[in-house]
DNA sequence: ACCACTATTGACAAAATGCAGTTAGTTAGG
DNA sequence: CCTAACTAACTGCATTTTGTCAATAGTGGT
């Protein structure tokens, strides 16, 4: 059996990157309806967002544009003129705009409940 | 083959979900910190934070008490003296309130992430 | 006896996640 | 020419995490 111990810091990693995971498709949508894009280069820009290449593989950036290709948020197709191997680029769609703006809605809520919490908490350490 | 498709609005719920899954624990944790209580107690009471019951069983809140005993964050005894079926009461450790407050921090920092986030989609619109 | 409400738990399928590996074109150095 | 490093995209798989549903059980009311 692995060992597999979980520290109690390990923890709060475990959570962060949850926090992270929940705006990672928001925070590709709005790099793409800024600009189109491919995989690898949205990667390195999701840094102004936060994310740190050390804790976000691009696997998981590759697999949730694929999902949003398919969910009809965006489309794509190859670049053959771009230097290097073949650039899979990405496109916004209208759709994909209407979804953006709903899901900062729900981030905006999320916050607003967050807050809540953490006033919550706050106010009990006096 | 079930049907099942997800449609756009859907995915708001699924989102909206998550986020709430973020905040469950640090929300039970806090709860705790204020006074002891019993699983079904808390659940009524998370309603204070923004969750609603249609919309979290609570099977799910008795996981996640149940997994930070485990983790040595709260302990909890049977209560025999209440009506009804027996309790099981909860009562933070002092670890628990440590990892309350390391909770507390991280979910600060994902709302300066998700903060970045909002403002750089508003600026977009103008 | 039957129903509703309180209270907790178990079991299982479906989904999400982390990690590592694969394929391939380009550039630069020895 | 061979190799290493970087860019670029994709795949597979074992684990973990979820959501959902059902089971059990005590109490009070009609």
């Amino acid at each position: 059996m692995p060992g597999y111990r979980r520290g109690k810091s390990h923890l709060c990693h475990q959570r962060q990157r949850r926090g992270m995971r929940l705006i990672l498709r928001p925070s590709l949508l709005l790099l793409l309806a800024e600009k189109e894009s491919h995989g690898y280069e949205l990667y390195d820009q999701l840094s102004a967002f936060g994310f740190e290449q050390q804790r976000l593989d691009s696997s998981v950036v590759y697999r949730d544009l694929r999902e949003m290709e398919e969910m009809g948020l965006i489309d794509s197709s190859w670049d053959d003129d771009s230097k290097g191997p073949r650039r899979r680029v990405y496109r916004i769609l209208d759709d994909g705009r209407t979804q953006l703006t709903e899901w900062i809605d729900v981030l905006d809520s999320i916050q607003g409940r967050m807050n809540r919490l953490i006033d919550r908490y706050k106010s009990n350490q006096m």
